[in-house]
DNA sequence: CCGGTTTGCCTAACATAGTTAGGAGTTTGG
DNA sequence: CCAAACTCCTAACTATGTTAGGCAAACCGG
């Protein structure tokens, strides 16, 4: 007689699941490593054995690809967060851009080699996964476009430049600052290149 | 009565297998990808069972390890025969150098990830293998440093830009030129950044 | 030339980890 | 209330790095 129930109970509690066993991975790849993650593992903390997890995943690859999505997600929400607060100036903009992304990727040495490196043999982001991936690099774009960064081998010389500082950072002098203090200089001199205002050129 | 043979036969055999071994190891890395290099599988190319291997490499990754040390071995050669045919214009010269380094690092992406990405869970070279690695950016720090570039971060700033050309064209384009193209302006640049001679600003 | 040692490779087997098969107990929807 | 669905389990398979132990050929001092 009723309808369909409000709630779907049944499929309420499979997501809660999912999302356990999700915080679950993320808990055991920052502590061991995002490759020493065992599905063994993730079962026996959330009081499972592994191939219980096959009711909630496809495979290990499928929990991967879950966390990549959550990662690039979450980094929208970043976005959205530091959108409105954004300087006029380009330059300004342009620092606050590649310092919170910078921040992101080094916040969490997993979470960072998920997104940003091929760390995980045989892993490739579904398209589903891969869309906020793309979102995050289309914002970027538009945003730096509106800064006065059109052409688009300088985007792709901005996103090479970040994520080379980046790598160097997570991969030479984890929680150091030897190339994140170089930061603000690097997007200065992109800057300068392209002409910007407010140039405030460094070493003579 | 006669001193020592002037050969070892025993060890050249031994050396002569490593050789083979590694040989076989670069082979299925291009062929299949590194990770998915397997013990039995080298071992069945070169006539043996994958126990074997352990009479003359103590462990999967050591013959990593080993891999690891000839890339960056070989790429000092590389530097070796560039060297003397470097323009004496710093920025020509640079050019040159990030030329090099970026074209061997795309030549062969098996041997890109061992020897610049994490891309093996677990392994971390031995401060043999590392050794030449280190002095291929030595020598870099002092060709630099000659070119006019003394500053550290500077040199630091350099790397990074170009292990994040690299790594954005080996991620995102493999076997195009997206990033490739952009490696003389890029140079140009940081160039600029630094004042070093014989300018020529892009992009107004 | 001969007996012991070393070398080179083997088979068997172990541990770990992803994954599949199949079943039992519980929940749930008609 | 019953059948279907769901949840989770045990057992087991596969692949792969690795260890144990053995056997035959090569080597070598006397």
């Amino acid at each position: 007689m009723l309808g369909k129930p409000v709630r779907d109970r049944k499929t309420e509690r499979q997501q809660a699941t999912r999302s356990e066993i999700l915080e679950t991975a993320w808990e055991i790849a920052r502590e061991k490593g995002l490759a020493e993650l065992t599905l063994r593992d993730v079962a026996a903390r959330i009081g499972m054995r592994a191939p219980s997890l096959y009711s909630y995943f496809a495979s290990k690859n499928a929990i991967y690809d879950a966390m990549y999505g959550q990662a690039w997600t979450r980094y929208l929400a970043v976005m959205d967060a530091i959108e409105p607060t954004l300087s006029r100036s380009p330059r300004a903009a342009l620092k606050t851009m590649a310092r919170t992304f910078f921040d992101y990727a080094v916040a969490d040495l997993a979470r960072h080699q998920l997104m940003n490196q091929r760390t995980i043999p045989g892993f490739v982001p579904s398209p589903e996964s891969y869309a906020p991936a793309v979102e995050v690099l289309e914002r970027g774009r538009v945003e730096l476009a509106r800064l006065g960064v059109q052409d688009a081998g300088a985007f792709d010389l901005f996103t090479a430049l970040l994520g080379g500082l980046i790598n160097a950072q997570q991969a030479n002098d984890p929680g150091g600052d030897r190339w994140a203090r170089l930061l603000d200089e690097a997007v200065d001199m992109f800057a300068d290149h392209l002409g910007l205002p407010e140039s405030t050129r460094r070493r003579a």
